[in-house]
DNA sequence: CGTGTAAGGAATTCTGACACG
DNA sequence: CGTGTAAGGAATTCTGACACG
């Protein structure tokens, strides 16, 4: 049923390689984790741990940022697009809710 | 024409993580990269990196190992399979090179 | 052979703060 | 607001070695 976790989204990579990756300072990188654009994984006491998924929502913000948008604007745009997103699968399951209404559960 | 770098290969993740991911202890990575079972970037100066691909290796290795096999003979199977795979891309390539001869390259 | 451990040092990461604009 | 930097400490990683079996 479920995709596994999958490479892309598992939180395994530390801020300095995710500077290298995205060209972004450590400093940068904490700063946006601060106004919410970006949530990695924080064990209590340990270091933060990210994803490529973070990863590429961070060159994201960092083309954002060079157009001049405010982080602000950035976070309001990110919570919309989860917002279409949590709606669209949302649909999807009610779909597959009718569909097993009428034809999935079969007792004969 | 290329398949993008892919998550799964990319080396990003450390071995403090590896180890997490595996259950294998730091001494047992590097002592499988000693025995060239393994083989992270190394970049100059600089730490380990692994890619999700190696994690999935070093769980191989760990169950052979639970089985009793000795590194020496991992490292051969490895090899051996690294030669299969090398020769169903080398025939696939040609036959590609079969196929472009007789019809890919049109000079009306 | 495969793995544990203590050792000492180097590089990484963390937080809170001051700075500039 | 967004980012740089110096500061001090804590956690991570590295290597080479001794140990056991």
């Amino acid at each position: 049923m479920d995709h596994e976790p999958s490479y892309k989204k598992r939180k395994v990579i530390t801020i300095g390689v995710v500077s290298e990756l995205t060209g972004l300072t450590e400093r940068q990188i904490r700063y946006y984790e601060q106004r919410k654009l970006i949530f990695p994984e924080r064990p209590e006491r340990g270091n933060r741990k990210y994803s490529f998924s973070d990863v590429e929502r961070l060159i994201e913000i960092a083309n954002k940022r060079e157009e001049g948008v405010r982080t602000h604007e950035i976070r309001q745009e990110i919570m919309k697009k989860n917002k279409e997103e949590e709606e669209r699968k949302i649909k999807k399951q009610m779909l597959r809710g009718q569909i097993n209404a009428r034809f999935g559960i079969q007792n004969d």
